[in-house]
DNA sequence: GTCTATAAATGGATAGAC
DNA sequence: GTCTATCCATTTATAGAC
């Protein structure tokens, strides 16, 4: 039962940051939920920001299996979309680091550059499928719009779910697919005219 | 003396905010930094959320002047260059709202409110403008295209800054300029050639 | 491993004197 | 308007019994 406890401790601290926000959860909070007392859970985890990082280990080996490369060959156009798929979900399933992310990271400096790594895998992922769609000649960009698109594939994969509970979207699963077309669409202007056409086509059919 | 006081607080408090973020800060340290009782702060502000609704309304006038439209004729890509400047420099004045945007709008209703206000107003400039751009043969977009990157241009200023200071840059007037050319930047694969290759040489000799 | 009880510290907020 | 003093609620964290 040990090891059981401790999986539900991490597993109830999931379920409520995500729900309310990792500020407003407590530990005492969590414990009420469990049904356990608050000595017990202390004696599983130091304080809140252990369970915090044994949580990010979790997150942290699903996002960096979401961010590898599909296999060998270059990847076409569905293959980002279904990358994106991985991604956006990893994201949905650990939200609450994304809510508060400077706040939880300005407290933590071992998570601080755990996700700096993470964001520079992904940023080295995003360039390296603008390049093979710029070598395979489907998009047509300079080496400096390459950058600044990667870079703006991550502010909004990052923040995507943030702009839209501002918005007030309260459909989660659209909330999701929402993203993903935003970034096919950061895309579009890339394209040559055929497959731009086919792409807002796509997206149309896949936001309705 | 009263007046004062009631500024001298506001304005300490959004220099605080802004330096350690908001949740971090609290009315004690406040009057604190202020050499003032925690007392006297409270004659002045119910609540702590009052000191931020003040400086709320604050944020909200100057942003309704950054987005007001320039005058009568259509914007060039200059422009937009200086309303983006506005716009950045507002959002760096206030940030510590950008930093737990969703963590503050949560507490409260009004300012929820308000700042979707202020997110429809930014949405309709930012068409306003590519439809422009689109009417005077700037640039060739589609209109999803045009909704596409709207969007993605306001969830840019709003979490720039926040990916900013995660990617660790320490220089702060350069991360507004980063922000800038990262929207203008947004623009390039739009624009018809001899315009693109103009704006790639701009935005490298700007964040030089 | 788990509980009860409680310490220690903090933050928000108010009463009443000056 | 401002200060001192203080209260209440909350949160983190630990000691010690079972």
């Amino acid at each position: 039962m040990a090891r059981d406890t401790r999986q539900r401790i991490l597993d109830c601290s999931l379920a409520m940051f995500n729900a309310q926000g990792e500020p407003t959860v407590t530990t005492n909070h969590i414990a009420d939920e469990l049904e356990i007392s608050p000595g017990n859970l202390y004696y599983h985890f130091r304080n809140k920001d252990d369970i915090i990082e044994q949580l990010f280990t979790r997150y942290e080996a699903r996002m960096d299996e979401a961010l590898a490369p599909p296999d060998g060959r270059l990847p076409g156009l569905e293959d980002i979309w279904l990358q994106l798929h991985l991604v956006f979900e990893c994201i949905w399933d650990y939200r609450f680091l994304y809510r508060d992310l400077l706040e939880i990271l300005s407290r933590n400096r071992r998570l601080r550059i755990r996700f700096a790594r993470i964001l520079k895998r992904a940023d080295d992922r995003a360039h390296a499928v603008m390049r093979g769609l710029s070598q395979a000649d489907v998009i047509r960009a300079a080496p400096a719009e390459i950058d600044a698109a990667a870079t703006n594939l991550l502010v909004l994969a990052t923040f995507w779910l943030n702009y839209a509970a501002i918005r007030g979207d309260r459909d989660e699963q659209k909330a999701i697919r929402d993203g993903i077309v935003q970034v096919m669409m950061l895309l579009s202007p890339f394209l040559r005219d055929a497959e731009r056409v086919h792409l807002n086509r796509l997206t149309r059919a896949y936001t309705d």
